[in-house]
RNA sequence: GCCGCGGUCGCCUAGCCUGGUCAGGGCGCCGGCCUGCUAAGCCGGUGGGGGAGACCCCGCGCGGGUUCAAAUCCCGCCCGCGGCGCCA
């Protein structure tokens, strides 16, 4: 019998109680699991009676190729025709179940590994802290609600005078942002930037591509766009929905983010394992509908519609994956420990993985002016998930033996979120903002770039503006 | 955008005109024999699915159509190459 490759087709078929359990985890209905059981083992029954017709058509078909006789030839094309009647009927029933079955497959999500909180959001668990964060006096308590709960002992400094969220920073402080003039000629979650934040957006780009690409990572930039059949390979369901932009009149939608088209790069391709791991860095704009955000962070550019990001992509052997997760997290880690933005690292809960990953961890830096940790960098293993849909084989030279490859994923550097943080951490309390030392490198060469603060400013160095507050 | 040519089982390629032998061959890869070891040589394997299995079905860029029968004929789309046009 021929191995089933897709690790949760094979685990459906056998042992569904087990699936099921996953799907309890993720906070999922379990009867998809149920329908999609029934679905494949009607699905085969079917296909081995169509096979069977089939067959049967298939050797009369032939014989009337070596008939001479046009008798003969008259009678079994007779009865081919009598056959083929009845195989389209049953062809018609498998091509119904197919659909079916097909729609389901696509819907199923991945197993929960093994030590993954189980739960919604609240349950996602802080691991591990790092830095010193500043807290507000009127945030501490806040501060240990998101610290000593979770038995973590964090040094902090306390700091007096209440830092400006990031959204006031830009607009209103440094008069570097104007989110208004863009909600009028694109709507909300759209920005200009300008000058300083316009290069610190670049000096983080290069930042994290510089020290991705020593550590051997091959540069990339992918297309920005992708076809609908490679799109709703990498994503699931409900990303589609909420995230992804459509080209209207045209079969193209805009990425959300560079693993999307770095997954895509090996669509229907076969890898050997000596090849792997295969591992990348994108560097890309990023397009998000944010449909499902409600108003959450509607100020200023914490959440939006566009954004430039360095992606981490690596396709690996099963048995490393869980191993190179662990590298792709790190990598995050030391590009934030290189910025000095006090972080924790959170085991995001089964009930809060996308459908892709069998776990997942987020980044998040202390933010002084927010007193939260939020959201930078989110690092998934997604097994054979994506692998699977985007036809991407593994081929074992021991025997050429044919699996699927492991995909990952992680964030590198989103500008407009590190900027935020950047915002919000490096404040002084006149207002200005320091750079953070190791972009410096990077801004240094530019002569319009500053190098080692920011400073707030009368009025913004372009657009219009007008005295509020 | 227009015209012409092309897309074959990992790669290269035969078959297409003139529909019907298992889609043939080369390379690569895997396994075996041989060998002190390697190479050469020889034998077998090398797309997907179903079936407990003997086997069977599907697969020639994708999707339709004609036919008892399609890699082969017809239509649409995608991609590549060459030429023309247009624009950086």
């Amino acid at each position: 019998m021929i191995e089933l490759a897709w690790s949760i087709l094979e685990l459906i078929r056998k042992n569904p109680e087990e699936y099921k359990r996953h799907l309890v985890k993720r906070q999922m209905d379990a009867a998809l699991a149920d329908r999609f059981y029934q679905v494949d083992l009607r699905w085969r029954k079917i296909q081995v009676e169509l096979n069977e017709l089939r067959h049967r058509h298939n050797v009369i078909s032939r014989s009337i190729g070596k008939t001479r006789d046009p008798e003969e030839r008259e009678k079994l094309i007779a009865e081919a025709r009598a056959l083929l009647a009845r195989l389209k009927e049953l062809e018609a029933e498998f091509e119904r179940l197919d659909a079916e079955r097909r729609d389901i497959m696509m819907q199923l999500p991945n197993i929960v590994a093994e030590d993954v909180p189980v739960g919604g959001e609240e349950d996602s668990l802080p691991i591990e802290f790092w830095g010193r964060p500043k807290v507000w006096r009127g945030h501490i308590e806040a501060f240990l609600e998101q610290t000593e709960k979770y038995g973590f002992k964090v040094d902090y400094d306390v700091i007096d005078w209440r830092p400006v969220g990031h959204a006031d920073m830009l607009e209103h402080v440094l008069k570097l942002g104007n989110t208004l003039k863009a909600g009028e000629v694109a709507g909300s979650r759209f920005y200009y930037t300008f000058n300083d934040i316009v290069w610190l957006d670049i000096a983080l780009l290069l930042y994290a591509i510089d020290h991705m690409t020593s550590k051997g990572y091959v540069l990339v930039t992918p297309p920005y766009m992708l076809r609908h059949k490679v799109m709703s390979a990498v994503v699931d369901l409900e990303t589609f929905k909420d995230a992804i932009y459509k080209i209207e009149g045209e079969d193209l939608y805009l990425i959300a983010t560079a693993e999307h088209p770095l997954a895509a790069l090996y669509f229907k391709e076969e890898i050997y394992d000596d090849e792997l791991p295969i591992k990348l860095v994108g560097i890309s704009p990023c397009f998000r509908k944010e449909a499902g955000a409600g108003n959450r962070d509607l100020k200023g550019i914490f959440r939006v519609h566009q954004f430039h990001k360095v992606e981490q992509f690596v396709f690996s052997l099963p048995e490393e994956s869980a191993k190179i997760h662990e590298e792709i997290i790190t990598n995050a880690r030391e590009l934030f420990q290189g910025l000095g933005l006090p972080y924790r690292i959170v085991n995001i809960a089964s009930g809060d993985l996308g459908a892709c990953a069998i776990k997942k961890y987020d980044l998040e830096v202390w933010m002084p002016g927010q007193g939260r940790y939020r959201e930078m960098v989110s690092a998934s293993n997604c097994t054979d998930w994506q692998a699977f849909r985007l036809g991407i084989r593994l081929v074992r030279r021991k025997g050429m033996v044919r699996d699927y490859v492991h995909t990952l994923n992680s964030t590198a550097i989103a500008s407009t979120r590190t900027i935020t943080a950047i915002l919000e951490n490096y404040q002084r309390e006149d207002g200005v903002v320091e750079i953070p030392k190791v972009l410096r490198r990077y801004l240094e060469i530019f002569k319009g770039a500053p190098k080692d603060y920011i400073y707030p400013r009368e009025k913004p160095p372009a657009g219009p503006w007008r005295k509020t507050s």
